[in-house]
DNA sequence: GTCTATAGTGCGATAGAC
DNA sequence: GTCTATCGCACTATAGAC
């Protein structure tokens, strides 16, 4: 499905071919959390899932998820105690619907670019969807990151091991270029993901400075680039 | 003061010149917040302290500081509630100071380098010091990256504030390599910005993967001098 | 200088009306 | 399906004994 992308493919590229967006999510995570929601009309409970996470977000990532309460959260939504318990069964739960929501979302992107040829070619399809990702679903991922430490223990251990796995997938490409180390590809990996996070963790930074996410990705890719292309 | 160091120091050489470290920082933090401590005799005021921010970097650093509350952080010293309030003026202050010190030490980091020669060396002493000041500060760092959103608006603001001049700091000195264009020069400082807060932030990572800070900072240094340095 | 005890506040969650 | 009202609890901060 990603055969029509470039390797070297931008945000709109990359739009018209992801399955999950800003406006499509909610459909998303009705589904996976159906048995737990006690609304049975779809609509309304489509615009009131958006609500709640949209105003989550918005208290969460300001003043942390522990320090916001659900009535801050009833303030913002416009929903009661009792309205909102339709939709959640407990405040740490909805935290877990999040982070089950961005787990399975990165997941899916771990399979998209097996087809490709170079493992270079690899790693900058694997980094700008990532990057590209981070951009769409921004909050969400802003979340995950600043929350995962107070999710239950079970949970954190999952969180841990889905960044393990996308992180070993580009330290395994960047070794079979066959000019590094299994430690030196570690550390490249982990440099990687360190652009990504910076991305939607620092986007305060970047936004004041006027630069975009194509921006962002082509600096990210050259720099890598540059170091593990056996061109160079 | 820095002069007796080589551009590419490891954190045993770093530690023979800093000024600050483990066991001297509670002094610092004593001797700035000295008419706000009520406690005058200065021996068991430094054991308290150092008692009161490591319990707090556990239990914040884990489940994040508004979570935490003053009935845990007692536990974990042997203080009462009464005696704590002896050191603190309240929950929120203890964060601020917290955060003024990494701040202050951040601050005087800038001028350590300022008389070596060439632009790309610079880069290479200040990322260097930047990331063993996050590895022997790691608690204070780490805290500050997680909690700084919760701050009051004011103190969020000279937060962003260091971290931008610490930024445009490496910015201007890669813009002075010749070689980038300003925008190009902001985003590869940025870039670097992120190596470091990935070492402190996701110490768990390196530590499972047996990777040292020297090792580490070898890694970052290399990706960034092989893109900057004109001899490349 | 540190303790115990408690005042006062605001929380998460639920019951039951409509 | 959403509301109002309320329960029981845990919190921050302080007062006063030693």
């Amino acid at each position: 499905m990603m055969e029509t992308l470039p390797v070297s493919f931008t945000l709109a590229q990359f739009r018209r071919v992801t399955p999950v967006d800003e406006s499509n999510i909610w459909s998303f995570v009705l589904d996976r959390n159906a048995d737990r929601i006690n609304v049975k009309r779809r609509g309304p409970a489509l615009e009131n899932l958006e609500k709640i996470f949209v105003a989550t977000f918005h208290l969460a990532n300001t003043v942390g998820f522990r320090a916001m309460t659900l009535r801050d959260l009833c303030r913002e939504t416009g929903l009661s105690m009792g309205g909102l318990y339709g939709y959640i069964q407990s405040k740490d739960q909805l935290a877990a619907m999040i982070e089950d929501a961005v787990r399975q979302m990165s997941e899916q992107m771990r399979t998209w670019f097996l087809h490709v040829q170079s493992p270079v070619d690899q790693v900058e399809c694997l980094l700008r969807a990532f990057i590209y990702s981070s951009e769409i679903l921004q909050p969400w991922l802003y979340f995950v990151f600043l929350e995962s430490r107070a999710l239950p223990a079970e949970q954190r251990k999952v969180a841990k091991e889905a960044e393990l796995r996308f992180h070993s997938q580009i330290a395994v490409l960047i070794e079979a270029t066959g000019k590094f180390s299994s430690d030196a590809a570690f550390l490249l990996a982990s440099h990687c993901m360190a652009f990504v996070q910076d991305w939607y963790v620092k986007r305060w930074k970047y936004h004041a400075a006027r630069i975009g996410v194509d921006e962002f990705a082509d600096s990210a890719v050259r720099l890598i680039r540059s170091h593990i292309d056996p061109r160079a």
